[in-house]
DNA sequence: CTGAAAGCGCTTACAG
DNA sequence: CTGAAAGCGCTTACAG
């Protein structure tokens, strides 16, 4: 074992640290962190350039507040100290971290990569860091684990959450927290706006001369299931349109695959699926039993995730704005955490028709003819 | 302005901290955080036990070491007062943040997925933080995203990064770092083994009667691209097939199916695409053009990806163990954080040929007959 | 414009 | 088993 002589690292002591870390000698006598440096501090800086460590610190963080000149040997000490500020210890007296936390359901979702990009985007242009997990869909690891991030993070971001209301009010007591795809009293939030989208499907789908209407549904605990299911069903009923809630095992692509059978027994001539998942599933599955789609059972896809382009047919869609959603939402959560009372009003997120192939007009008798 | 009483937060002055924090009474007129009460500290839980902060920590980081039922007092107290440890307050003493950063190059590509979701798992059950960030394919970004990541995390995980051997060198001469999906000398890195899945699909092109095979190949900044080309390279040749390089000009859908006009014309009967993107892109310009596959051409991607077996025909593919991939590099990861010396060698990640429907014996002539 | 000092919330060697 | 004290690397009100 090799022993570090006492002033191998650092023979000049600090200015104003007569100790140094209490492990140092043990930690330097291991492998991989005992050869790494430490990292250079401000009290580095300030040693190089004969000030003191308070005018560093402004020198780095408010410039122009000092002599300019002092300031360019500040910057250029830095610099060649290879100097980056230790956030740990800046979060410490100022209570802010810089970094923000993103919770989704479910990682390998397509639905949420284009969300979370959008997300990633205004976390890092604005110099944030984005911190990031994944609930696998149950409410009690979505908790825990916002809790284990809120005091490392200055807000938090929560993504369909599956939450109750009670609880999501009591994390937002404790920092600043914005929803995305869901809507919880008066809680900063950020969801699109279903109905432009499923207006233009439901007209799509009318034109084609269809009239039996089923609807695949999401997770119970899904506000936008709700919410898709209440647009479509007012929507519907105001077209002549009948409508039918089919329920299904989960929102994947097994779960809209599972679902078939139900859906032929409804006599719908067309579906809307609650995500491309199931839409996709549902397709596979029609295939697998020889019923044509679109000829004799029309489908539409909720999303327009990645792949719902690549089938054959290609999937028809009601598209969410999931960028713009990733990236107002984390404007909003900035807002908050920077107590910004008039935020700019963010547009509105309408959802779109996108018109692929799995949609055609419905043959005389129900899927099962 | 409602401007708050001395005294109005905290009647009780804290044991030894005469002074609170700076900006907290104009903190405290502004509306989001000014609401919220400030979270428990340990010196908290010491005057409603009546210990000291030092007996505090002990009892909450070194259970056992103190007295049974003072312990007990004092967990129950930090349960009652709601108290959650200060990440950042930690580090500073102990220099460990608990978190670890994970850097891919495009965050919506679906290989990443898996990968992500592996590392996040394993990440989670030790306990630590994970934070995320995307390059967008620029080795600038990925550069000063890991120099503003690194301060605030305890390693980093460069995923299929696109820096030079040299910068990645300088970055782990700062921190922990491990790689994926890349090799560079002795720095820790966890790659999967791509022969066995490449030897597998050529010995069914060779078993159809395939003789000519095109590779249709990745970024040029990439090393699995070079890794896979040369496993194919090599073991082609030793079977008696000819294979031939061809460029695209991007890893995409896109980038696949703007390529299918060069595979055309090096009259190859069958394609391995360096990714699933391509090969997705390629079958859909195959489409397109009328090409049938597999009649006329044989397809297989790489990867395994969400949505290669949605497809019409489902896309035959050489699958990669990418959940087992970031398992793996996070452990490796955590144990050179520990300064784990002797961390379990890890089992040997094999890729695997998945037939589906986009392989088939050749036609007499090559494609564009 | 600049410095000395106190404090942020923890941890831990030292000394009972 | 437990406490007093010093220190981690910053920031900032206060006083020149």
């Amino acid at each position: 074992m090799v022993v570090c002589p006492p002033m191998c690292h650092d023979g000049q002591a600090r200015a104003s640290t007569p100790r140094r870390r209490v492990d140092e000698q043990t930690a330097s006598t291991e492998r991989g962190n005992g050869n790494r440096k430490p990292p250079a501090t401000i009290y580095d800086i300030a040693r190089l350039t004969g000030v003191s460590a308070s005018t560093v610190s402004r020198a780095l963080n408010k410039p122009g507040r000092i002599n300019v000149r002092t300031e360019r040997r500040i910057r250029d000490a830095a610099e060649s100290l290879g100097y980056r500020i230790n956030p740990m210890a800046r979060a410490l007296p100022t209570g802010r971290t810089g970094t923000l936390a993103l919770l989704v359901s479910d990682i390998t979702n397509p639905v949420y990569f284009d969300l979370v990009r959008g997300a990633e985007r205004v976390a890092s242009a604005t110099d944030h860091t984005l911190v990031f997990a994944e609930s696998q869909e149950s409410a009690e690891i979505e908790l825990s684990t916002a809790e284990r991030l809120q005091p490392a993070v200055d807000g938090v971001l929560l993504v369909a959450s599956r939450l109750s209301d009670e609880q999501i009010f009591e994390l937002s007591a404790t920092k600043p927290l914005v929803l995305a795809n869901r809507r919880v009293g008066e809680i900063p939030a950020v969801v699109p706006d279903v109905t432009p989208g499923i207006i233009e499907a439901l007209d799509h789908l009318k034109q084609l001369g269809h009239r039996s209407i089923g609807y695949l549904a999401g997770p119970e605990a899904s506000w936008m299931n709700r919410a898709r299911w209440d647009a479509l069903f007012e929507n519907a009923v105001g077209r002549g349109l009948s409508i039918v809630e089919i329920t299904a095992a989960a929102p994947t692509v097994d779960g809209g695959a599972s679902a078939l059978r139900r859906v032929v027994a409804s006599g719908v001539t067309a579906v809307i699926t609650y995500n491309d998942l199931m839409g996709l599933g549902l397709m596979r599955a029609c295939r697998a039993e020889g019923i044509g789609v679109p000829e004799r059972l029309s489908i539409i896809g909720f999303d327009d995730i990645f792949g719902s382009d690549l089938t054959t047919p290609a999937l028809t869609t009601i598209r969410s704005p999931l960028a713009a959603i990733g990236e107002a939402a984390m404007r909003r959560l900035l807002a908050e955490v920077r107590d910004d009372l008039d935020a700019d009003a963010e547009p509105p997120l309408p959802t779109e028709f996108v018109l692929r192939e799995s949609t055609g007009a419905p043959t005389a008798g129900s899927p099962e003819a």
